[in-house]
DNA sequence: TTGAAAGCGCTACCAA
DNA sequence: TTGGTAGCGCTTTCAA
């Protein structure tokens, strides 16, 4: 059915290595033979098997991608930059979203390593180093990001977490809001954890404390448990307590709070302010738009893959850290406190 | 560096046969050989190559995903649909973003081919029967979603565009518009050709007819475009013609109308009615939510991969189009005209 | 039950 | 310049 490299030779009438350089441009061949076989292949529709060449010791030219959740559009915003990025130079990109679950994440690194993939680029928040090690040790390289790895021989490619939450924290500070509520990720998730800590630095900066009842850590389902995790927050009996600002480590979280807010029949930003993180497409649709901390997903992706192919093409290290700058986009969710 | 089926072999002191059986779980092993073999597998961490099982025969396990861009929260959506089902059938995916450019289409194409992918779902909507065929002659099973193809032997799953159309339609109709605008995806897209004809026919119901002047197509950068498409339809100088309802053929191109209409000082629904389609995260969080068809994303990303799937196991040929129902999801954007 | 050996499609080395 | 050939890691007869 499919055209293999002996059928070209045969109707070629050489030999099969003569065709593997034409393919590969390698060798010495006369021009017209070239020209012959070049022909051959086209009439034949021939495509060289890359899952043949790879066994040969070729690479896959295949990257695998590890995220959360690809209809996150933070993610989908990485795995497009990815996608770009890998195809400009030349490779193409399996993509799996573990959910969070870590036997999935084992499970796809598995995978990845038996379709043999020449590298990976991992954004899930989880302390994996015992899981990574594996594919060191097989000479695998890996590249982290967004997120905060254990692995001291995996690359990371991410935002400032810490300032931005400190930009965050600023910001609410200097609109006079000092009852500050926080909704975070899942609190193994590294950068959820650096941004509360640069939050937490800014108000201590101006004297102030984050009690850790105000500090609640969502589920996966990081839409509803924001929403969820607002209503508590925002509860109407705590009046008297009840946060003006709610800072909130991504969008999805953002928007959850900003329905839980409409749900209580509190304005934003008038009666209470929210922040989020990312600066996805979605914090410029909201209603209010949403003022969020951007971070420079399209260079963090293009960045995540020019690193790893860097260590593929060369033995040379590379930077251990690329730590890209964070940006407080301001919108309309937030505004001073009005007391 | 990394083991091979020879190393385990060697190890345990039998032949490579010996341990492919027991990887396959296939022909007579004594149970205690297979125990034996079992462990030094593990011992040696040893995992099979997919490369070289595929090279002898046996399937890739990987799938193909085409889509315009993966960023576009609806193919986000789509894939994370594909990639689950995908990956419960044991299946993985390379996910490739067109970006509506017909010849990085066909690289991706050949690229697939070449890593001899057993199958390829493809939701870009473009007319490239020509395109598809070779891969088709090659017994490489292609599933079409979300979109019409020309080719016979492509199945298709999608949703009822023109139905959704006319939804949409009878929906503005019941609130009274009549003078109403269309903006559109690029005109070879078919859904939107087909949510058009659905709209018109609902119109015509009603005696109405839609000028081809309020038909406006977009690029392929979709919120731009939206706003844009939007901006020449509600012109401030067409006053008296201007359209008190618009129809766009995706939630993208609806929340560029909605920007649109924001910046001409026109409030949604009150001056100006918005409807979308494809109901994405994003519809549920624009100020106002907005009202549009949605599209039963899940299932049509589960349904695409069975096909494909059942195509690969066996020669039954399975439906040839599956068309799932739209939904009229009315939200805050849309109102009775009020002059 | 077990294992020797013939490929799968391609690359690369070596001899002609 | 060319082509023969030995693998790459695994599956699968076919004998033993």
């Amino acid at each position: 059915m499919k055209a293999t490299i002996y059928d070209v030779a045969r109707e070629a009438g050489v030999s099969i290595a003569a065709v593997s350089q034409v393919i590969n441009g390698k060798g010495k061949i006369s021009e017209e033979r070239r020209q012959e076989i070049f022909l051959v292949m086209e009439r034949l529709n021939y495509k060289p098997s890359l899952i043949a060449a790879a066994l040969t010791g070729k690479k896959t030219y295949t990257l695998g991608l590890l995220v959360p959740d690809i209809s996150n559009p933070f993610f989908a915003e990485i795995a497009h930059a990815v996608e770009d990025q890998a195809d400009s130079l030349g490779y193409s990109v399996v993509i799996c979203s573990t959910h969070n679950e870590d036997d999935r994440l084992e499970r796809y690194l598995t995978l990845l390593q038996q379709k043999s993939v020449d590298g990976i680029i991992i954004g899930t928040g989880m302390d994996h180093a015992e899981l990574l090690d594996p594919l060191l040790e097989k000479s695998i390289p890996i590249v982290s990001i967004a997120r905060e790895t254990t692995s001291p021989h995996v690359q990371t490619v991410l935002v400032g977490d810490r300032l931005g939450g400190q930009l965050a924290g600023r910001h609410l500070l200097a609109l006079g809001h000092t009852r500050i509520g926080i909704i975070a990720e899942q609190l193994k998730v590294s950068s959820s954890r650096e941004r509360i800590g640069g939050f937490r630095e800014a108000l201590a900066g101006s004297g102030l404390e984050l009690p850790d009842a105000r500090v609640k850590a969502s589920g996966s389902d990081l839409l509803r448990d924001g929403k969820r995790k607002a209503l508590e927050l925002l509860q109407p009996q705590s009046q008297p307590e009840r946060p003006t600002a709610l800072f909130c480590c991504n969008d999805l979280l953002a928007i959850g709070a900003l329905q839980a807010a409409k749900e209580l029949g509190l304005r934003v930003p008038e009666d209470v302010s929210i922040v989020g993180f990312d600066n996805t497409i979605l914090a410029s649709v909201t209603d209010p738009p949403l003022t969020t901390v951007a971070q420079p997903i399209e260079a963090m992706g293009k960045l995540a893959v020019e690193v790893l192919v860097g260590k593929l093409n060369s033995t040379s290290a590379g930077p251990a850290r690329s730590v890209l700058e964070p940006e407080l986009i301001i919108r309309g969710s937030t505004a001073a406190v009005s007391e």
